[in-house]
DNA sequence: CAGTGTGAACCTTTTCACAGCA
DNA sequence: TGCTGTGAAAAGGTTCACACTG
């Protein structure tokens, strides 16, 4: 009876579900159909329905899936049973508007240590925490049984944060930075860059383009596949 | 002789090989190998070769890829020879921090409008650039030649915006919005969700823990995998 | 009989391994 | 000799389509 992981590509679209499902249930509806939150989450009816059977037979057949059970199972299955404490590491534009975002601790988080390296920000008061110094961190981490980091620093300044999340303990780190972190097994990784985000825009903003472009010299339909 | 479109996957780290490839040319480097690029960029190296291979025959066997040389044909593959201005809708925390981030000049995109809903916000300066009306969208739109839009509100609004920007010709929107957005056919979106990228941690993060648990307990390996 | 759960088919992506070229 | 470029194999992910059930 070996337990199969449940797929990478699963794992990453449970949270849509998650919010499509907090958003129906706000609705007032009880019950869901895979049709219903597939449209919901953007996705399509057979992607849900293989999604969630990875979780189990939660499903009835005819009916649909019970709304509230079904988000305790997917709350369950992320480990959002509990709130994570989480330090974020650079308190500057983005680490400021993070420190301040009240999303995170409607979906499971909670900031529990901001730690900068400028002096001049220690002691700064944002929401209910005091920024610490780097050097502390290792201590923030401790006190606060911290797992998840977040790095809001400048690009150089990454790699050396990452370390000492590392050396603090924490096993898990999202990155801002744009720069790609190298880190022992065993400690994950995720990366969010907003400039690359727009620059795949700008790809396919720049084949619309030209592909318009050949549309409006009315070229033959042959042509216009290959663009 | 139909090119055939670049695989979406490659698109996507086709601005990771850039940003490596900038640091590698700052490092002085003129040349380099597959090897050391994937390194750089934390893929491996077959990966890269059969990425750049889309883009055309730009390598010298036995020796490796020009970097400015390949630098440019990026560049030029995603559509960064010119500087894309972009607008930025719902100037809270986020859109501040945004606006303000320099990484998006140096790296193809210049913030040509910013705008709110709130009539508070309005005429308020940020960088060089004046709030304005989210009810003068399609002026900044018009004025400034935007085809990108980044929406950066609560998520009960997003949809609102959405549509507002596809209605004033923007055709590429970076949403950070936790909300699903619908668009026409033809109109790309990507999305940013950053809870949902720290939910992802979570669970994988809740998965270490259970695992160093089983093995703190001594029990077989059998066990370990199933976890 | 509406709608889940799931094998099987299909498509995309990654990795391997090596021929071929500077 | 060293490293690219690429077919072919393997892995991973998506979609189809339908047997089955409440």
């Amino acid at each position: 009876m070996t337990e199969r992981p449940i797929p990478e590509a699963s794992v990453g679209r449970l949270p849509i579900y998650l919010r499509a499902l907090v958003d129906i249930a706000e609705g007032g509806a009880t019950t869901v159909s895979s049709e219903t939150l597939a449209e919901a989450a953007g996705v399509n009816s057979a992607k849900v329905r293989k999604d969630l059977s990875h979780l189990g037979s939660y499903g009835t057949r005819g009916v649909g899936y019970d709304v509230a059970y079904l988000i305790h199972q997917v709350r369950r299955e992320l480990g959002l049973t509990q709130h994570w404490p989480i330090v974020i590491v650079g308190v500057g534009n983005l680490g400021h508007a993070l420190a301040n975002y009240r999303g995170f601790s409607e979906r499971g988080f909670r900031i529990a240590g901001l730690v900068d390296a400028d002096r001049a920000k220690v002691g700064e008061q944002v929401g209910s925490i005091t920024v610490r110094h780097l050097e502390d961190l290792a201590t923030v981490v401790w006190e606060q049984s911290i797992a998840i980091g977040v790095i809001c620093t400048p690009a150089a300044e990454a790699q050396g944060v990452a370390d000492a999340l590392v050396a603090s303990g924490v096993r898990s780190i999202l990155n801002f930075a744009p720069a790609v972190l190298s880190v022992p097994a065993g400690v994950s990784v995720r990366k969010v860059d907003l400039a690359i985000e727009l620059q795949i825009l700008a790809f396919y903003e720049q084949r619309k383009a030209a592909l318009a472009d050949v549309k409006r010299r009315g070229r033959a339909v042959a042509d216009l596949t290959k663009v």
